[in-house]
RNA sequence: GCCAGCGUAGCUCAGGGGUAGAGCAACUGAUUCGUAAUCAGUAGGUCGGCGGUUCAAUUCCGCCCGCUGGCUCCA
């Protein structure tokens, strides 16, 4: 708690406004039983059983009762009880579920009471309902009973609260702000990318804007892994179902698997993975340790089954491509091997302008393969690798795969929300699967060691990241368009067209508009196109042989010959100049 | 998949048992203009699909498809 007596915790001030929350519905749709209300990031929700959902005018009128019941100043009053008596006073108000919650705790029971309503609860509360200013009802949802589809469906109310009407302002403005960078509405806006229901859900379209920039994206990567020692390999999207059962994916991976096609009367399916294919490459010929650490890497298209539920534009989808690597190495090897990664991943990263990052390392869960002695080298070369390029993390224990530890990076945006983007994990599974090995120097086979790596994660979700990141106002480098050509008048035309050719002589991206438009339309519109420059070309640059440069989200105009304005472009795009003001 | 909501022109949306409307975009014409919208006209829709109720359905009902917010999981 602060000292400030006006400022609560949030966390205390949220769980205090689910309750608040709670004592209106329950007083304006009696029969509906409380169940839990935790606090979440930026809010709370509470999850109420009930017959009917929650309509938006409900939570109109939640919300002002909520705001009658906190100005009577209600004092919120902790008592502990017996377990008996417990269940006997939740029993008698027909709280099943609170029933259920009681058998699980321990006793004391703490139970929290506002006037003439109360609620099995931890706390800590506010000391008075009055307390419970800014809030504000987003939205409903449902909700199984411990999150389980078995159980009882529940209606779930989300809701913010705030120590002050101004951060609550904020806070929605926020949300708003969000809403207005969404990337499937920004796809649409800059014709980006769609799904078309004939195609598929989860089957993306990359429209010639978007597909752009995804070239930018693959080529910038394939650069970059070259200089780094790996080789880029190419493998086919669907193989025998034989390939899979040997994999272990037809047992542990079955229900995210396209379901099977038949050819010729062999089964195929398509592949979810890229693994498979890259360790038969490795298993095509004898493989020395002279040859280790050897990295394959390809942009590799997957097919993974998601329930429809959960397909979300580009950040979840049945078709991804993985900027996936396998790295085949020795023991000994494993730890640069990570490093190395590391650095690559936090130079990508930052090239596409994200600084900060969240990182996790996962150790042994319950269940997994391989000995114990390999599981700890290895997590313990994680480790340092992680503290060799200083990076801090946590430690997610027993959040590993069942094949192996791994390190998790999540990233953050400029609207300070984290992405899962990039992982590295070893696998001590699939080597053992297919038998792969190499001579040692001792002239013995041994089984070399091989980690699974993505950068990006799926080229698909992190455009949306970076779409959202950016606002669609993509850097320089990476904007489908770079500058856009607007002439004044017809007359202006025959220049426009000679400057476009240099520029794009010039590998920059120009486009024309020639159109008999006002000027400033044509302003608005390349504006709403969040195109980085726009020149205008009139009287004044045709006489002069100039460029009238003006850049996106500044009225600033500056008049520039071709040279000089081609050398700003220029070193803003090998740069990958990122603008704080863009 | 489940719960709820939604699906009307390319886009954003209004309407409603008697076969549909606006703005923007498109097209045509006029205008040749200096940094976020020049004016006028034209065209555009089996109202997501299939079935049912009805004299009549885009509107009411059922099923299906898709989308949105969540639940679960994850790149």
């Amino acid at each position: 708690m602060s000292n400030n007596p006006n400022q609560v915790d949030l966390e205390t001030l949220r769980h205090s406004c689910a309750h608040l929350m709670a004592q209106a519905v329950q007083e304006l749709f009696p029969g509906t039983q409380v169940t839990i209300g935790p606090v979440i990031e930026d809010g709370f929700y509470y999850d109420f059983s009930r017959d009917k959902a929650f309509v938006p005018e409900d939570l109109e009128k939640i919300e002002k009762r909520m705001k009658e019941i906190a100005a009577k100043d209600l004092e919120i009053v902790h008592t502990e009880i017996s377990r008996d008596e417990a269940i006997k006073k939740f029993t008698d108000m027909g709280e099943k579920f609170k029933v259920e919650i009681i058998d699980s705790v321990e006793e004391p029971i703490s139970v929290y009471s506002q006037g003439d309503w109360s609620d099995l609860c931890r706390g800590p509360h506010v000391r008075s309902t009055k307390q419970i200013k800014a809030f504000k009802l987003l939205h409903t949802s449902s909700a199984y009973w411990r999150g389980d589809e078995r159980n009882p469906v529940l209606q779930r109310i989300y809701g913010t609260a705030w120590n002050t009407e101004k951060e609550l302002r904020v806070h929605l403005k926020r949300l708003e702000e969000a809403k207005k960078r969404d990337h499937r509405k920004l796809g649409k806006e800059l014709d980006l990318f769609s799904v078309s229901e004939e195609i598929g859900p989860g089957l993306i379209l990359w429209h010639p804007k978007g597909a752009r920039i995804r070239h930018l994206m693959e080529d910038f990567w394939k650069k970059e892994h070259f200089k780094n020692g790996y080789e880029m390999v190419i493998s086919p999207h669907t193989a025998k179902i034989d390939l899979w059962k040997t994999s272990g994916h037809t047992e542990f991976y079955k229900e995210n698997m396209f379901s099977n096609m038949d050819i010729e009367g062999k089964e195929y399916v398509m592949k979810p993975m890229n693994c498979p294919f890259h360790i038969q490459i490795y298993k095509s010929k004898l493989r020395s340790y002279r040859d280790l650490p050897i990295r394959f890497a390809e942009l590799g298209t997957v097919y993974r089954y998601e329930r429809s539920g959960v397909l979300h534009g580009l950040l979840r989808v049945r078709g991804f491509t993985q900027d996936d690597a396998h790295l085949f190495c020795r023991p000994s090897q494993i730890e640069e091997e990570i490093t190395k990664v590391l650095d690559l991943i936090v130079y990508i990263l930052q090239s596409f302008g994200f600084f900060e990052y969240k990182i996790y390392l996962s150790t042994k869960p319950d269940k997994y393969v391989g000995a114990d002695e390999d599981w700890e080298s290895a997590t313990k070369a994680l480790e340092n690798a992680l503290n060799n390029k200083k990076l801090d993390f946590e430690v997610d224990p027993g959040e590993g795969v069942f094949y192996g530890p791994k390190i998790d990076i999540k990233i953050k945006d400029s609207l300070n929300r984290y992405w899962q983007v990039s992982t590295v994990q070893v696998d001590f599974n699939l080597p053992e699967r297919f038998n792969i090995s190499y001579i040692e120097e001792d002239g013995q086979r041994h089984q070399p060691i091989m980690l699974h790596r993505a950068l990006m994660g799926s080229l698909e979700r992190f455009f949306g990241c970076l779409i959202e990141h950016y606002a669609g106002a993509f850097p320089l480098w990476l904007a489908p368009v770079q500058i856009i050509l607007c002439t004044i008048t017809d007359n202006h035309a025959e220049y426009a067209e000679k400057l476009a050719q240099r520029f794009e002589e010039s590998d920059i991206r120009v486009e024309k508009d020639l159109r008999n438009e006002k000027i400033g339309f044509k302003i608005r519109e390349a504006q709403l196109q969040k195109i980085p420059y726009m020149i205008v070309l009139g009287d004044k640059e045709v006489e002069s042989q100039t460029l009238g440069v003006r850049k996106r989200r500044s009225k600033e105009t500056r008049t520039l010959d071709f040279e000089t304005f081609l050398n700003e472009l220029k070193s803003g795009i090998d740069s990958r100049l990122i603008e704080s003001d863009d």
